[in-house]
DNA sequence: CTGAAAGCGCTTACAG
DNA sequence: CTGAAAGCGCTTACAG
């Protein structure tokens, strides 16, 4: 594939012999272009017979469109808690933006890099439209970048900046989870969060599990929440400050699976069974929640789908067509397994 | 950022007072051209003030040079075990790339997509170069386009096609997982195959529990050999027909953390425990490998480097610079957790 | 229903 | 040490 001696559009018009502008027509499809049936196919034949690939470098600079979105996608600290969304989310993404006829762009930020490396996908023209994973509330670069019109959607949420965004219903989500452990008879529920509460996910399903205790006519105890802090090990920390209290809770719910684990070892160290002396349900169901013992009962997440979501989402505002909504929240599920001691 | 009214090189020339051609060789940092140092300064001062971004599609364009690369990435039906290095694998291919000044371009070839999909990326001058992780041996585009001399490298192999490629030394580390088997003092040591052997992997994977078994001059014994398919199930399928055996397996190898899983179910639903009864080996050391009980005594793939060694490779070849190795095998290590019983 | 021509915003020999 | 000009391969008004 030597440079310079793949076919052109200039190739096929005169195999074909039309101009140019006829071979562009007849290949991007133009619509109310009246070109007769037998000139269409003879272009088509035309570049079949020369394997002919236009060249999207050229039909970029030329069209001002380059039919490719990215993904940003931030490693900061909750790094290792993030990276079990991104298969699902991405390949959601691609499988949208394949359906759409567009291409995706991986772009990690790195925690030790300057904030606005992404700016250069925008400015460059490298991406027609940004999904970016992972928003910092004081990332102003991401608000200038909007306040121009450039096309962005958001995977999670920044309060009040009011950028297009799609997110799972975290507070529905814990809600749901919560009220799982109380329909089985639990009245003394623990709970650990995900993260540090200035993540909105975090203070969202936090949400969701006071929700959960007010609608059953519970008090709120402050002495039954304990912060985590992504991974495993401050999931153990938790639940063992959990267990020292006096009255010990006969249920938790953790707000990821990874502390969730965790909890379960504490629980474990503690000479304690789950879910026989304490229940367990979390959130997220991680692809390791199903395989350990016991295995458990969690609020999927659904990755693919937010990628779909995120993805559509960007490409209607890119095409200008107003969506619907510009602010989605997709709904999760409660996978019941072996965790609360309920029949799946 | 309405279309049309971004600074051109043309605007930064004009502020600086230099033609585009030293805007040009000033921001690309062209080597051997003899700029004052003055001159360079008042360019980049221009270009700063003008918040200058160039644009890349006619960049592309002008130098014939896309300075991005592509992870083709098939999704057959071995799609969920191969999720679980897709975070590893991309953003080790990301950071080269970066470290490059290269951007990476994310697609997923569908099982049901045509196997060619991809050649359009190249074709079509979408990336300068392509990695494929899933190769397939009957693609005879692949074999097509690297006969014409486009950059291509393999993340798995491809016996006997000569592309370039980067892996994981399968041989070597069953060879250690068995040899650890052994040196507990294991003699008879089944295996279950992480997939058909058709599968390049499993076969290495396979060929490394022989060499271990043939250089502690233990027989090779068929009965002691299951094939496993890629997901858990197989390998609780697998698991209870060797335990069926009139001579029960001391130890097990599993080629894969999924098929160990379900063998470990098997284990536990015939009664037996584990490291106690059955001590058991596996390979890929994925995410839920360390969480499960016992945590898994398996062998490391460093996804990372994996995509960073197939980009750095793959770039080589892009700038003409033969490489040192073109089938690159990277080295496994042996984590030690509890499910052998040995002390990590 | 189709074509001639300008233009997208860069890079790159070439000349001086 | 720097500039004028051609060219990369498309798309897109515009004209007929």
């Amino acid at each position: 594939m030597a440079r310079g001696r793949n076919p052109t559009s200039h190739d096929v018009a005169r195999l074909a012999g039309v101009s140019r502008t006829t071979v562009s027509l007849v290949l991007n499809n133009v619509p109310d272009t009246h070109i007769t049936a037998e000139t269409r196919q003879r272009v088509l034949e035309a570049a079949r017979e020369l394997n002919y690939y236009p060249d999207v470098t050229a039909r970029r600079l030329a069209s001002g469109r380059t039919h490719t979105i990215a993904l940003v996608w931030h490693r900061g600290p909750d790094r290792a808690y993030r990276d079990a969304f991104l298969p699902g989310l991405l390949q959601g993404i691609a499988s949208a933006a394949r359906h759409y006829g567009d291409h995706v762009l991986f772009r990690p930020i790195e925690p030790d890099e300057p904030d606005d490396g992404y700016v250069e996908l925008a400015r460059g023209r490298h991406a027609d439209g940004l999904i970016l994973s992972g928003p910092r509330s004081d990332d102003d670069h991401l608000l200038q970048l909007h306040a121009e019109g450039y096309p962005l959607v958001l995977h999670g949420q920044l309060p009040g900046a009011g950028i297009p965004s799609v997110d799972v219903d975290n507070v529905r989500g814990a809600l749901a989870a919560v009220e799982h452990l109380l329909a089985l008879g639990h009245r003394r529920i623990a709970t650990i969060s995900n993260a540090p509460l200035a993540y909105t996910a975090s203070a969202q399903r936090l949400q969701g599990y006071r929700q959960a205790l007010q609608a059953a006519g519970l008090p709120y105890d402050e002495g039954l929440v304990a912060l985590g802090n992504f991974d495993e090990e401050s999931g153990r920390a938790a639940m063992q400050r959990l267990l020292a209290r006096p009255e010990r809770p006969t249920a938790l719910f953790a707000a990821s699976d990874t502390v969730a684990m965790g909890a379960l070892r504490a629980i474990r160290e503690a000479g304690l069974r789950v879910p026989g002396d304490i229940a367990v349900a979390s959130f997220d169901d991680i692809a390791a929640a199903r395989f350990i013992t016991p295995a458990l009962t969690t609020v999927h997440v659904p990755t693919f789908g937010l990628g779909w979501s995120a993805a559509e989402l960007l490409l209607q505002i890119i095409a200008q067509e107003a969506p619907a909504q510009t602010q989605v929240l997709l709904d999760t599920e409660l996978i019941v397994r072996e965790s609360c001691g309920a029949a799946p």
